[in-house]
RNA sequence: GCCGAGAUAGCUCAGUGGUAGAGCGCGGCCCUGAAAAGGCCGGCGUGGGGGGUCCGAUUCCCUCUCUCGGCA
């Protein structure tokens, strides 16, 4: 029996995935599953590009829009949800369509997630309190000492991974160092195509100033004001818009400074997007032109498929 | 036309007689339970053109060009 197939379709912000990944899935009877770390969130619609009703009612998609703002959600959390669609999906006949361009997400299904302990809520709050007295050198010195092959690959700065390093070693008594060697990814078993689009620097970035500018004009100022009525998870805050907007809302600076920054700061994202991309082999690459139509996009990407 | 100010990084500008910095912008990279997050690295330059003084000029002098004010 050929093994199943599952395709993939990244790229960076605001290239333009969702309307191309549309007609594509149409076309290799697929359904499409988001792979997004942002688009999942309800309440947040503008503010993440997500697809429209007229768009889902033309192409199934899942894992947008389902968990609400107000509550944390992660890798782990996706890998399990992402997987258990796959199944009902083969079992359907149809096949997996992944698109997004959350570069963890994609790496979290294709080569595993290495078993370790979920978050912990006690021994996190320790770690930061000890972390605030100490200062970073204190605490990456802590975890040289536990776990020197992390501690090789941390910066002493990037506190957020000493912690997490910390955590799993409080937790198991065993080093994160060691544990994320025990990978399984899905290659084995399944027939993993992987695209990635991508556009000259210079026209992506008017495309990501263009659609932010967009996002105005389709009332992201109220949707965020709405949004900023919740108490909003650590995760979910984290949308490019939301700090930004909150600081014009506080009335730091006007609005077209908050729509700078958000400019700005989904630049610099797709910019990191692209760094995780290009060292990742498997992913085919179509190259598109400023002008084409989604439906253009499409076909290239269909002919690499084949 | 005259008077004044200026011309230095992609932009805004600082500074110095010993071949230049800052902010913003931009580029490169790392990444496993917050990943649209978090972290690291990089000045990317014919100092407007030409001449002079000097051991040495981006810095001082002359000149030309251009820009911006003001006066005509």
């Amino acid at each position: 029996m050929p093994k199943k197939k599952i395709i993939f379709l990244l790229g960076p912000t605001g290239i333009g995935k969702s309307a191309a990944a549309i007609i594509l899935a149409k076309k290799i009877n697929a359904e499409i599953i988001s792979c997004d770390s942002m688009q999942v969130y309800r309440k947040m619609n503008i503010l993440t590009s997500k697809a429209s009703s007229a768009q889902r009612k033309k192409i199934k998609h899942h894992l947008l829009s389902k968990i609400d703002p107000t509550r944390e959600y992660n890798v782990a959390k996706y890998r399990q949800d992402a997987l258990l669609i796959c199944e009902k999906l083969f079992r359907k006949g149809k096949t997996p369509l992944f698109v997004g361009g959350t570069g963890l997400y994609y790496s979290i299904i294709v080569d595993g997630l290495f078993p370790a302990v979920p978050q912990d809520k006690a021994i996190r709050t320790k770690l930061e309190k000890q972390l605030k007295q100490k200062g970073n050198k204190y605490f990456y010195r802590k975890l040289l000492k536990v776990d020197a092959g992390a501690a090789g690959k941390i910066h002493p700065n990037d506190t957020r991974r000493i912690i997490r390093a910390l955590e799993v070693y409080l937790k198991t008594g065993e080093c994160i160092s060691q544990l994320q060697k025990n990978r399984v990814g899905l290659g084995k078993d399944y027939n993993i195509k992987v695209l990635g689009l991508n556009l000259d620097r210079q026209h992506l970035y008017d495309r990501i100033n263009q659609r932010v500018d967009k996002m105005f004009e389709l009332g992201l100022i109220s949707e965020v004001k709405r949004l900023l009525k919740y108490k909003l998870s650590q995760t979910a805050q984290c949308a490019i818009g939301i700090r930004e907007l909150k600081g014009y809302f506080d009335a730091n600076y006007p609005l077209a400074e908050a729509k700078r920054l958000m400019q700005r700061n989904s630049r610099h994202y797709a910019k990191r997007q692209l760094t995780w991309f290009r060292k990742d082999k498997r992913i085919k690459w179509v190259d598109i032109k400023q002008k084409e139509s989604p439906a253009q996009v499409a076909l290239k990407l269909w002919k690499k498929l084949s």
